[in-house]
DNA sequence: CCGATTTGTTTTAAACTTAAAGTACCTTGC
DNA sequence: GCAAGGTACTTTAAGTTTAAAACAAATCGG
């Protein structure tokens, strides 16, 4: 009677896939909405508010899972907004770092709180046993595909 | 000592959302490369192929979570493939139904067939029963996604 | 019947995505 | 020093994505 492995995977990412994707619009259409933002730049600014300090462009483009070429685009029009700054290595002028201004930081907690509010409401239906439950599975599962994903990896 | 609700939700979205990003980024990779294809695509026939008639467009973007802008273009890009095909209803001159074509329903299964095979090869880590749980837990959180998103529905 | 509204689908504009090529700078080995 | 190669980042080209506006056909109210 019980579904073979793979059947079972398949349900559970489908099921995984829609819940994503119906999280994700909601949370775009929020953002855009309330901030006229956009997911990817959240994103931006949500690893640089993890940092305590300036970050080159390739250890974002890291934490990000975005490719670089993508993410020059992103920073220009954060930086246009005074969201973040940038300034280049004195002792390397092929690198820059990257830093939240005052108000990009400010800007980005203001995000963050609506942000994390919205996330647990669409999550409202889940006990505390299931969100421990979910978030044990969650993390096997992301050690799982790093491990298969990348060959060899420093850090 | 336990985490709020609302930063254990937090912390789950992002690994759920981590998780869903590498994993589609295999396939779409793994698509490309087999089938010349793409996942949006491949989500289309998927869900006429659990379809056993013809339907509109506005009820295949409902099963499929994309924009129904979006799926013009697939459309057109699949009848011209010879994939599926599309006829105006006679009663509603707005309204068209769209179908497999037996070619695109063979085409659907070969990929249907890999796609299973390589999902599974992801979630190869996860035992049995973490599978049942996180198909119960995922189950859980459509249903209250569903709910609250559509204020009214009709099916 | 005829305008007004609703509904089904398509088009559009702007942002994002990627891979690959390009640019500028640094470093190394003569 | 200076060519050769490597590194950090940007640009480009091609394509996808989305929300929203536009369009077209049907239906409704007078």
């Amino acid at each position: 009677m019980a579904a073979p492995h793979a059947k079972q995977s398949l349900r559970v990412w489908l099921r995984m896939l829609r819940a994503t994707t119906i999280i994700e619009k909601r949370i775009r259409g929020y953002l855009k909405a309330e901030f006229d933002s956009t997911l990817p730049r959240f994103d931006v600014l949500s690893a640089l508010d993890r940092e305590t300090g300036p970050i080159t462009m390739s250890a974002l483009t890291d934490h990000l899972l975005v490719s670089n070429g993508n993410l020059t685009g992103l920073v220009n029009r954060l930086v246009e907004d005074g969201l973040i700054s940038r300034e280049i290595d004195p002792e390397d002028r092929r690198v820059q770092h990257v830093v939240l201004t005052p108000e990009g930081r400010r800007a980005f907690r203001e995000m963050a709180d609506k942000h994390e509010a919205l996330v647990d409401s669409l999550f409202a239906a889940m006990s505390d046993e299931d969100m421990a439950t979910l978030l044990d599975l969650t993390t096997t599962l992301n050690s799982a595909l790093q491990n298969g994903a990348r060959p060899a990896e420093d850090a």
